[in-house]
DNA sequence: TTTGCGGTCACCCTTTCGGGTGATGCTTGA
DNA sequence: TCAAGCATCACCCGAAAGGGTGACCGCAAA
């Protein structure tokens, strides 16, 4: 009876290590428990259909399916699924995409201890643990400016080396679109040229690393 | 008697998590003893200093001091000193120049919990743990294609969105020479223009992202 | 000491970028 | 239904980038 009462913890990362970290941080905590773990987006997505945790920690760089599209599809299938961001790197539009993609929280893994079971707790009480920085980062502008695909597409190609001719070429769309392309892209990161543009998607997560 | 003979640890990483799991790792092995922690680069020189264990476990991403600067600073104190090299991402240059400067062991941090126990004892012992793919990045080209301090500089200006009229005036130089530099570096990194460069160096590392 | 390399600079010339302006067709949501 | 946003394309023009070539200085290693 007791032990059902225990918050079920389902732990999704690619580092052995962070799990072992988790695993430390919870063993002390008699109301939570570690009931699974996944290296892989498509792995998390598979361990909860198995477990259905009560509470998801979800790094969002992993291999095979990315965390964001693990996190997307578990909400689809899942509405309820209360899933936490656990992510390396603060400031990215990664991390803004997984709350309006329904995360409730939000962890850096620079975070103590002590807040992970909290968050974890907080968020299976119901409550949303967003850090303000990342709430505001949605309300100002990244919501819009966020670029389309197709501006990632082409911001991809450029990043790789091609001038707007050849980006055109290769998606059989003239260099002028491409030009027009880039420069609402460039217009959207307020970039003073592509080469700027580039190292701006590359911090923002836009484009993978 | 037999406490003096466990191996000494020190562990230098700005996530805590990574040193939960590092605790969780070593808490049951009998003959190894994790004795400090250090979250930046600078921290890790202090306490190095402090406690001179028997072998470090260094991240590479560090705030303040880097851990690449940190690890160069221990091993011209002492250069005795036992670093193993703990990173997340795999291939970059920052773990052959970790290796240049004197790391003894390279962990990726999805490595195993049995690994990173093995290296540890492995590399008390005198061993070197270098992985083959980093060792051939060392033998091959990643020693030549490395930039000088000033290319690496530019670039970063360059990255940030600055002409190379505009690098040349912060840095007082000719335009000519930045244009130079820049040939050179494109030359290096067998980028295609500028923007190319930028790309590859922020995904090598040479550039923080 | 000579060689090589890093850093500095210059000139020429072609290609590419980036800004401005404007226009069309399609889809989607208010 | 109508506005908004996305993707598409065109033309002009000045500014910047990139390729080639060649040169000088200082320092450190061979």
């Amino acid at each position: 009876m007791a032990t059902n009462d225990k918050i079920r913890i389902l732990c999704a990362d690619d580092h052995p290590l962070v799990h072992d970290g988790v695993s430390f941080a919870l063993q002390f905590q008699s109301d939570m428990e570690l009931v699974g773990s996944a290296f892989s987006g498509q792995e998390a997505v598979e361990q909860f259909r198995k477990l259905c945790p009560d509470v998801t920690l979800m790094d969002l760089q992993m291999p095979r399916m990315g965390g964001l599209e693990a996190l997307v599809a578990i909400r689809r299938e899942f509405p309820k699924a209360r899933i936490v961001v656990l992510t390396t790197y603060s400031g990215d539009v990664q991390a803004a995409r997984a709350i309006s993609g329904g995360a409730v929280g939000y962890l850096l893994k620079s975070s103590l201890r002590t807040e992970l079971v909290r968050t974890v707790r907080e968020v299976h009480q119901g409550l949303r643990r967003i850090p303000p920085e990342i709430a505001d980062m949605l309300a100002t502008r990244y919501d819009a400016d966020d670029l389309t695909p197709r501006e990632v597409e082409i911001l991809r190609l450029v990043a790789a080396g091609n001038s707007n001719k050849v980006v055109g070429d290769r998606l059989s769309i003239s260099e002028e679109t491409v030009k027009s392309h880039m420069k609402n892209v460039m217009e959207k990161l307020a970039a003073n040229d592509r080469t700027h543009a580039v190292s701006i998607a590359m911090k923002r997560g836009f484009l993978a690393i």
